[in-house]
DNA sequence: CCCACCAACTTTTTT
DNA sequence: AGTTGGTGGG
């Protein structure tokens, strides 16, 4: 830790960096040199602390200088090092002000991260500089610009959940349904648009209008459009394409930031979409001489900037991509952006990483031999000097609980050895496949944490408070008031809701005012006082946030206490017989505590900037170093980060590559990056997985190896029950690789599966009778068992076996267990199918 | 307007 | 399997 006397290092880097700021740190022309154009020789020597330890290549990629330059970095590669010595050196050199500095990264914990690795690096200068995702950097644009564009500042961000609520409202209304108009269908298609900016009226105007389909698409996309802007709203695709948007139609005002950030850093290029790309576009674009004039009548300092003929050159780029891991095509993500990277940017430097300093060998042996597969992409081979390493190992298990049981006596041994379980992940494709390894974990006592999921913010609890907040920082947002009008109940139903939104319609004015007005809708007098009640509410905490109030402007926690006071949110959970409305009220406290924690890190945080913050988080940004638990997530939101040991699980056709991707043009290519970039994330152990048997919609499904399993070779596995082995169950199907699939010939395969038969595999260790899905459906409750070292135990699954230990408290008791069969586990007494003998 | 019961659908990945 | 949405009686 530096620990410099000027710097104020209680600066709050765990949090996401949304306030509102004003220009400060930046200073103008009287900044050191002019951005891209400035040449090395007026820059102090090269600090070689800032670039000790990197290897040529990458140290050319930090110090390169020059107006467009693409970081190929391939995985592992330390392409983060290069950014953040990147940043530094500029900073470090005087070339650049950190004001000018913009970075985007994918995730906000990403951005958290580059920018303590700046700080540390510079010793907390930092401060004026943007760090931070595609997502936050426009949101500040625009809540900044947010009048010239006929919003207000305040306006809300819907997330998809939000987006879809909308939209199957008015789905509905048009009976759009009956021409099979699906709201996820009807979600993706504008969000598509919205990505290749393409907007409703250069859409309508290439419509055919002829299908019916097309006209009711455009009245649907029609409505929502409108509702969205009368809602004083964006959704999340229109974050980055209004920006753009705003940029084009108002030269001068994407002049501002043109001006201001002269380097423009872009991490996970391969994964930006055309809008993305648009933005990365107009902010490198240089400034016209006549606008360059109108800013320098303005007051900005921009003189020192411009060049002969008086315009101010467009900023510098760094892109830094690997288009092995371009995973996020289904999102309009378009490789093509970081492919013709060198024919956008004429004059680009290209400087490539291929030297891994995360996995051993074997692992990258392994996804080499993988993504080599993937035929129109460009050679690289990763390599490393750290040595083979362990073999990678594979399990093949008769049921998803089977499989999950072996991850979870695998993570057992690891820590037994020494391992932190926060150093171990289990990945997977769907995030349906967490229920039977979260059964089995818990279970097993074992500390863990699922990313992403049924989020916290998603919960239907959490909404209604949130949309408390919303309806407070925004009276237009008729989504979130429509939500809150009858949570929790006060008897405004359905019908009272279509009289208020008439009367509004009617006259002219605001849902929200026409509740103000329900004194003259002629409602009976009980459903009156519930509107007015709830209506004073909202205007006594929107008072109590109002800048202009003399008492001073109250904290979010205080705002949102006050919310659920006097809407009895919480008292209703808290009073209600439903066992679950317990865990939803401690959630709602939980939020209570997310506003307090809001505070603390950001002391002049508004409550329009914990909204935002909350709308932003991803899945990865959850994640916590700290915490001693094994984490769980899906293969996306595991790029970008790295574990000494990764268990991949559910490696079968249908899963990986998913079903659905089949139909997708470069679908089963996109799979196998997915699967490749979840190979590159471990670092000394790797672990495949897959079931013979998967529970989907309650039926148990026949499931088959992944096609991507043979691309691996054989000798690069040790598998302890291969698929070739472990079949027998039913006996109708032959769980062999070379199991009949559609696109493979039958010719090529027996090759492989004799390659696994060869491999060695161990018999099963345990009777296979025992297994298939005995798991769910228990429901016990051993809280009252009283155990203690030495007892004997029965186990359904396990056997008899003697207590060694007994550790936890309460519901956590854990049981340490020494089975005659299957050896030692940990187990959770409170729900552990266990018998005292 | 509220609640209880039954039918239908879900599961691809996410800022 | 579990949740969500629709229907019908109170």
């Amino acid at each position: 830790m530096t620990s410099l006397p000027d710097a104020p290092s209680s600066s709050p880097s765990s949090s996401v960096p949304i306030i509102l700021d004003g220009w400060e740190g930046d200073r103008g022309d009287r900044g050191p040199g002019g951005g891209a154009g400035a040449g090395r020789g007026d820059r102090p020597g090269p600090d070689e602390r800032l670039f000790a330890g990197l290897n040529p290549q990458q140290r050319e990629a930090a110090e390169y200088r020059g107006p467009a330059l693409l970081i190929v970095a391939g995985a592992g590669s330390g392409k983060t090092s290069v950014l953040t010595r990147r940043i530094a050196g500029l900073i470090e050199s005087r070339e650049a002000w950190p004001s000018q500095i913009l970075a985007i990264t994918f995730t906000n914990k990403a951005a958290n991260e580059m920018r303590e690795r700046v700080e540390a690096l510079l010793g907390g200068r930092a401060q004026g500089m943007w760090i931070s995702t595609f997502h936050s950097s426009c949101v500040r644009i625009l809540r900044r610009e947010a009048e010239t564009i006929g919003k207000t500042a305040s306006f809300t961000i819907y997330d998809s959940g939000d987006t879809r609520a909308l939209l199957k409202r008015i789905i509905k209304e048009l009976d759009a349904d009956t021409l099979g108009f699906t709201v996820a269908g009807t979600a993706n298609r504008i969000s598509k648009l919205k990505n290749e900016l393409t907007d409703l009226e250069t859409h309508a105007r290439n419509a055919n209008l002829s299908d019916p389909n097309e006209v009711m698409f455009l009245e649907i996309f029609r409505q929502y459009t409108r509702a969205l802007r009368r809602a004083n709203a964006f959704d999340f695709d229109d974050l980055i394409a209004e920006t753009v948007y705003l940029f084009r139609a108002f030269p001068k005002v994407a002049a501002l930031y043109q001006r201001r950030f002269r380097h423009i850093l872009v991490d996970e290029y391969q994964d930006t979409n055309h809008a993305q790309y648009a933005l990365i576009r107009e902010l490198t674009m240089p400034i016209a001489p006549a606008i360059a004039d109108e800013l320098e009548a303005q007051g900005q300092h921009v003189e020192r900037m411009r060049d002969a003929v008086g315009a101010i050159p467009g900023a510098s780029l760094t892109v830094v991509g690997d288009s092995d891991q371009s995973i996020y095509a289904f999102r309009g993500a378009d490789i093509r952006n970081i492919v013709e990277f060198e024919r956008d940017f004429p004059g680009a430097k290209v400087v490539l990483l291929e030297q891994n300093y995360r996995s051993t060998q074997n692992i990258l042996s392994a996804a080499n031999a993988v993504i080599a597969n993937n035929f129109d992409r460009k050679d690289k081979r990763l390599w490393t000097a750290v040595g083979d390493g362990d073999k990678i190992v594979g399990y093949t298990g008769y049921s998803g609980h089977d499989e999950a049981q072996f991850v979870a006596d695998e993570i057992e041994k690891l820590h037994a050895a020494g391992m932190d379980y926060k150093d171990i992940a289990v990945f997977y494709r769907t995030n349906a496949q967490t229920r039977a390894l979260e059964e089995i974990f818990i279970r097993s006592a074992l500390p863990y944490k699922v990313m992403g999921g049924t989020k916290f913010y998603e919960r239907a609890e959490i909404k209604d408070a949130m949309a408390y907040l919303i309806s407070v920082a925004n009276p237009d947002d008729i989504l979130a008031l429509r939500r809150i009008l009858n949570t929790p109940k006060r008897g405004i139903g359905p019908a009272t809701e279509t009289q208020l939104a008439s009367y509004a319609e009617d006259n002219g004015i605001s849902f929200r005012d026409a509740m103000r007005d329900a004194g003259s809708l002629g409602l009976g007098p009980k459903v009156t006082g519930a509107i007015l009640q709830l209506s004073n509410l909202l205007d006594e905490a929107a008072a109590k946030i109002d800048p202009a109030n003399p008492a001073g402007v109250s904290s979010v926690p205080d705002v949102l206490t006050f919310l659920l006071d006097g809407s009895g949110l919480l008292e209703v959970l808290r009073n209600s017989r439903d066992p679950q409305d317990e865990a939803r009220a401690e959630n709602v406290d939980e939020l209570v505590a997310v506003t307090r924690e809001f505070v603390r890190n950001n002391p002049d945080g508004t409550l329009v900037d914990f909204l935002t913050e909350v709308s932003l988080v991803a899945a990865a940004d959850e994640i916590d170093d700290s915490s001693g638990a094994v984490s769980l997530m899906t293969l996306h939101t595991a790029k970008g980060l790295e574990y000494d040991a990764v268990f991949l699980t559910g490696v079968e056709e249908d899963l990986l590559p998913h079903r659905m991707s089949a139909n997708e043009p470069g679908g089963p290519a996109e799979e196998r990056r997915l699967f490749y970039v979840g190979i590159t994330r471990a670092k000394k152990r790797l672990f495949l997985s897959l079931a013979m048997t998967r529970a989907q919609f309650g039926e148990t499904a026949v499931a088959m190896p992944s096609r991507y399993l043979q691309e691996i070779p054989a000798d690069l596995i040790d598998w302890r029950q291969s698929p070739g082995a472990a079949n027998g169950r039913g006996g109708t199907q032959s769980r062999a690789l070379n199991a009949r699939r559609p696109g493979l010939g039958a010719g090529d395969s027996g090759r492989w599966n004799d390659s696994f038969r060869a491999g060695g595999f161990s018999k099963p260790e345990r009777p296979k009778a025992e297994w298939p899905n005995r798991v769910t459906g228990q429901v016990r409750d051993n809280s009252d068992l009283e155990l203690v070292p030495g007892d004997r135990i029965r186990h359904t699954d396990f056997g008899e076996g003697r207590v060694t230990a007994v550790t936890g408290e309460g519901a956590k008791r854990v049981a340490h267990v020494q089975f005659e069969t299957v050896g030692a586990k940990k187990l959770l007494i409170k729900i552990a199918p266990i018998d005292k003998l």
